[in-house]
DNA sequence: CATGAATGAGAATTCATTCAT
DNA sequence: CATGAATGAATTCTCATTCAT
């Protein structure tokens, strides 16, 4: 009893969703170059020769795990962004960063990782760089929105607090008070 | 007649010294991963042999040029801070700072791809999170000194705006206007 | 359709079996250290990666093999034990290890190496302690049989002699008089 | 004021003894190849380079060893044989090794090791076998002296014997009734 | 006689990838 | 779709040996 192709479609979906989230899980923990196809498949509960089914490479695999994180980040940032009014999403946006930032270090660790990684970002540079310009766009506009002058250099430097942020929260997370710096960066987009 | 004590440690620390800083090439271009043993002895002119005579393993040298890395800026900074008066040092800081990026980007790209490896914060996170301490302390000293409220905060947040720059620089150099963010950040901690 | 279990279960044991004797026959001719990974692969018949998908280390395939070594003389022994009478057992088993000996020089040449290497017995001598009691116990239990006194100290002479012939014998095996010493330590135990 | 001749050639003579002291140590307790040069360097109290004036390679070091262990272990045995009367120097013999064998364990450790490795004896075979045949001489002529019937396989047997008890000895110190076993031996050859 | 920095060939080990089933 | 045995090129690491001082 052959399964049917929609049925097969289903399980290709779900299979490689298993392995692009044993990937993350890995290269976060231990870096990419430290993580070998044999750790995801077990991390994954796969054989090895099946990774081969999903992706063409390691570096496929890598590629599919940067994706994936663009794409969860783009999702939760565009979320907040359809609820708060023009001009009033600064603040939105931001707490969703910082609330995801307490939520999943790992995700970030990763994240982080990935993109100064010179190996990687020779790769997949332009479509990080694109992504980027659009997710900046958003602040870019609402600073507009929100009658600030040279909103492209304060969508810059606003950008920029939030990454530097991240980072230094991820170097020590445990002394790292967060919500103070969270509140102090949202009064100054509040008003 | 042996060599002199005093001469073979002169030997021992010119070597070192030019292996590190091979090894620092090496790794800004292509990474640690696809930087092998063998291109840092080429690039230092030594022989591979020689590599284990200085560096137990590759990872070890590889802590070696954090350290080097964290004493280079070390000392930038420190050089900045002197030349200033108290309470108006952090313009110095900051255009010190800048300078350096646009200077010697590899150095940057190098000093990020360190800090978000976790192999090597397994290893030196502590050192590094505590010469960061340090350098933070630098800040919080002078936004106390010109007044400001709440110093720790403000150092937090400064570092971040900072870190957060260099990590969208080096990003995309060529398309990013360093110098009105530069002025920008710059004008906003002179007051 | 992957291979069934039970299929990968008997290669599995087949290449195992096929490592360890390739490496029995290599480390017999030349010795542990001058055999390289290589040298048994290429006598195996498989690739060096397949060595360590077998076992870890040089170590591992090294500890292995004293495993097989025991395995092998414990088979032959107790096959000699079971075929004699109670208080009757002691020639047939010195003729077994005689017969051995004249047979398979390059197994006790093997076997005499290994147990004199220090870096195995570290890892392995309580194995090869607890066996060779076991051995030594055949010994003892047929000598009591025979209604030796002090059985257990005749045991640990006897198994002196068996050991020593086997040491002298290798050393010089063309010029070795096997079968008259043979002869005449069977008759001490004929009797 | 350069050293006289003499003064050198002591000098000489005794930094090659503790060389070959050290390595015998070394050798002892993780085997040759598990030693490096280095290793006897650091023992020896000497720099790697000095080694090469006295040994021109590591074998010949080996051999050096070798030779020492022989020179040893005869003059043990001469000592013990001159001391008794014809025909009544068995025991003596058999005394002078038990003794030996447990002051000096590491000395018969290094020793049994030396000779079951073949890369060893490929190249000192021959040395090591006309030295046995020397010493089981002495056996044969004592035995020859007591009167005994074949003194020639005699000899080997009672060789053996002392070497598999030493082997036997060596594997578990703790636990092996040495002096039961030698009371045994010797008591047998004193009738 | 003595030192230890330097060499480089050779060995162990790793791991992405293939393939028979 | 799925398995894991098998491959072998590439890499890290070791260490006997040399040599300038």
């Amino acid at each position: 009893m052959p399964k049917t192709a929609e049925q097969n479609k289903q399980i290709r979906q779900a299979t490689r969703t298993i392995i692009v989230e044993a990937a993350m899980i890995c290269f976060a923990r231990n870096g990419y170059a430290h993580t070998t196809i044999r750790d995801i498949a077990k991390q994954a509960g796969v054989s090895t020769g099946l990774m081969y089914h999903y992706f063409e490479s390691k570096e496929a695999l890598l590629e599919a795990v940067l994706e994936s994180c663009m794409a969860i980040l783009s999702g939760v940032l565009l979320g907040a962004y359809k609820q708060g009014k023009p001009g009033e999403r600064i603040p939105g946006l931001l707490w969703a960063m910082f609330a995801m930032l307490e939520e999943d270090q790992e995700f970030w660790t990763l994240f982080q990782m990935l993109r100064s990684q010179p190996a990687i970002m020779t790769v997949l540079g332009d479509a990080f760089r694109q992504w980027t310009r659009q997710l900046r766009n958003l602040f870019t506009v609402e600073l507009r929105n929100a009658g600030r002058p040279e909103p492209e250099i304060e969508a810059l430097i606003l950008y920029s607090l939030i990454e530097g942020t991240i980072q230094q929260y991820l170097l020590d997370p445990a002394n790292y008070p967060l919500s103070a710096v969270a509140d102090r960066i949202v009064a100054q987009y509040a008003a």
